[in-house]
DNA sequence: CTAAAAAACTGCTTAAAGGCAGTTTTTTTT
DNA sequence: AAAAAAAACTGCCTTTAAGCAGTTTTTTAG
């Protein structure tokens, strides 16, 4: 964990919520006290239910956040990429956080400490107004994802799993820009990698998509999204 | 739809996130300007797609929001009740509401406008602060529900939804103080009627629930607990 | 570069959930 | 109070998903 390796004057990261009041005076002081360090792929960089110990932000790098559960399955909660949030779900009511936190390629971190954040939250309504809309998007956007997995079966789950990813993390090379096993694909959609497999095999067969290794590559985009939906209004 | 009677100052919900502000003077105005009206027992009071109108609290009754989504099939997405806020999810992003909402009883409704609240949520720090970590919780909550749903069968999941209702709208004459058809109990687990119905009749014949028409009593709610519970580490 | 571990894949079996159709009961409306 | 509509319930059948066990391929670590 090297030292500051990122700086908020020189970030591009346009969505991210503290670059996006850094013209605020106030907010300087906060900006100087920041840590920063880069986390190995697949390292975990928070535990369940440890204490809570800032608040993190991606200065360039993919996440994944996660909860366990029934059975001791994992669900994966979000896919997080340069510029997104860490770590914030339980802020005011927990002491401890609610999700853990793993690198999915070398990423670096940023690390607010929890007194500076509560006093960004107190002392710059601008970022606390901010932050309030994102969470009410965030929980319009979990809760439509309740109706997707209560609703859909199996091969839908996955084919919208394919398209999320696609819509978020976009493509290099024709594939998605985001290397998942399909243990990783099956705990996001709700199910299992055998399904996860046996629907991505069946794609690759109609000629939806195209697969090799992780590498998934979208070919018929509007089929796969009008499968989704058709459905929805039927 | 009779004008005002509900008014602020003798409200009893301490949960209210305006009663929580109403020591502040700049408040006074807002609560001025509210409306309130009666909303009759089954009525829709918001339509899903419909421009918003401003935001909705209960003063004195129970409601439940809802999405259509897949097939035509209505997900319920929250019980509220009194105190509660309602039609916030999509303010920041949206010009329309994304969730419908019915009452469940005959309920009083306070309503303020989208300018006064956009006004409360520049004017108002404190308040933006408190729905800020109110909509991190929610969103936690939400998560949480994600996996609940994925990971639970189908009886489980009823189960845990009866718990819940139990918990949110507490007992009256030993049943729950929440009348709800199977189909609404179907709608917020995430299945059938049918199912929930098998379910229901077999907590009966295990002694663990009594049930006559909408009136559910939990009679031994530590096994119901334990059932969910253990399965979560196992 | 090799060995070990993890991930990807396949076929088979079992279990769970869903859907349908019809009946009975309850609730609502006139 | 009667008729109509909605909700509750049951049995049966079909579909879907999950789990298991074993093989092959790919990735990772020494």
């Amino acid at each position: 964990m090297r030292e500051n390796p990122a700086d908020c004057n020189s970030c591009i990261n346009e969505n991210c919520f503290i670059k996006k009041h850094i013209h605020l005076e106030k907010m300087k002081v906060y900006i100087e006290n920041k840590r920063s360090f880069v986390c190995k792929k697949s390292q975990q960089f928070i535990i369940e239910g440890a204490p809570i110990q800032g608040l993190y932000f991606i200065y360039k790098g993919k996440a994944k956040t996660v909860k366990t559960g029934i059975y001791g399955r994992e669900q994966i909660v979000r896919f997080t990429k340069d510029g997104d949030t860490i770590g914030f779900r339980g802020f005011g009511t927990s002491k401890r956080y609610l999700i853990g936190a793993y690198a999915l390629e070398d990423t670096i971190l940023c690390n607010f400490s929890n007194e500076d954040m509560l006093e960004i939250l107190h002392n710059v309504p601008e970022f606390t107004f901010d932050l309030m809309l994102f969470y009410a998007d965030e929980l319009n956007k979990s809760e439509n994802n309740i109706r997707k997995i209560a609703h859909m079966n199996v091969r839908e789950r996955v084919i919208d799993t394919l398209l999320y990813i696609h819509r978020k993390f976009g493509q290099k090379n024709g594939a998605i820009d985001l290397d998942l096993t399909r243990k990783e694909i099956a705990d996001f959609a709700g199910t299992t990698d055998e399904q996860v497999i046996r629907v991505i095999s069946s794609l690759k067969k109609e000629l939806l998509i195209k697969s090799v290794g992780k590498k998934i590559e979208l070919l018929k985009i509007d089929k796969l999204k009008s499968e989704i939906i058709e459905h929805k209004y039927l």
